[in-house]
DNA sequence: TCCTATGTTGTATG
DNA sequence: ACATACAACATAGG
């Protein structure tokens, strides 16, 4: 399910540990989201730090534990939701089920990383001081920051001129944290078809995507971070899976069709196509 | 039984 | 190099 808000919600599931040692790790080190890594180590790594901090950048999440003893050892756990992937708290007694891969218990309380698609991801690094781990300070920057302003955006779009508008949105290097529904939700927005070749949009729709993202982005904050409340009944969110779903702005009836690989809907008519229509 | 799923990655092909 | 299409990953639910 997580696009960048649930994400963030989801991080701070596991704020009541920050603070807490590390007790007991509990794993299942054969699980596909530990593909790439030696379990071993990071057990040995975990083993009785204490977790200090995380913060998370559109999928992605870090976690910082502070190992215990000499020098300030920092270990770093990053973690990706997959499709399936989610994070609670729950309680000392907590029996993991065969879903919970990576269980963390502390005193009182319990961490679970559940993922039963197991397209989910587990990294981790190792270091001296506060230096965050290379996967990890190469992620692009935030959509909320100075960094994506519309010049990096048309940039984006020149480059992917000749792909569809949503497989553009959806690419994780230049729009981190956007999925599915939240690329959807932006393009209706825009009033932009999501078929529309990147390239084709003018400067004011440019400018329109931007404002839209922006807005889509702080909204999609707002409403799910907090309490993975869903958005306004006015976005299209809660119309787009809805069988004869109607367009909350025109009432028209929502188009679905795979676009990019992954299912698309939008209002025809409020996003038009203007690219040649195919005869048959 | 078949289809779908808020994701990513690898391969084949144009 | 760029782009698209598709399968694969693994599970649950309609």
């Amino acid at each position: 399910m997580p696009e960048l808000a649930e994400v963030e919600f989801y991080r701070r599931q596991w704020d009541p540990g920050v603070g807490a040692r590390v007790r007991e790790i509990l794993l299942h080190p054969k699980a596909r989201i530990f593909r790439g890594i030696d379990t071993a180590r990071l057990v040995r790594g975990l083993a009785e730090s204490t977790l200090v901090a995380s913060e998370a950048r559109g999928k992605q999440m870090l976690f910082h534990f502070r190992g215990r003893g000499r020098g300030a050892s920092s270990l770093w756990i990053g973690l990706h939701l997959g499709m399936t992937g989610a994070l609670r708290a729950e309680g000392e007694s907590f029996r993991p089920d065969r879903h919970d891969h990576l269980v963390l218990r502390q005193r009182g309380r319990t961490l679970v990383f559940r993922d039963p698609r197991l397209f989910g991801r587990v990294r981790f690094a190792e270091s001296t001081g506060e230096q965050r781990p290379d996967f990890w300070t190469e992620l692009p920057p935030d959509l909320r920051s100075r960094a994506f302003d519309l010049e990096a955006l048309r940039s984006f779009l020149r480059r992917r001129g000749r792909s569809p508008i949503k497989a553009v949105l959806l690419d994780q290097e230049r729009f981190p944290g956007i999925g599915n529904w939240m690329a959807d939700e932006i393009l209706w927005r825009a009033e932009i078809h999501p078929g529309l070749p990147a390239g084709r949009l003018d400067a004011e729709r440019a400018r329109r995507l931007h404002r839209e993202i922006g807005f889509v982005v702080r909204g999609a904050m707002r409403h799910i971070a907090p309490a993975f409340r869903d958005p306004p009944r006015s976005w299209l969110f809660s119309h787009r899976w809805a069988d004869g779903g109607r367009c909350p702005a025109t009432g028209a009836a929502l188009v679905r069709e795979t676009i990019g690989g992954r299912t698309t809907c939008w209002s025809p008519g409020r996003q038009r196509d203007p690219r040649p229509r195919k005869r048959s």
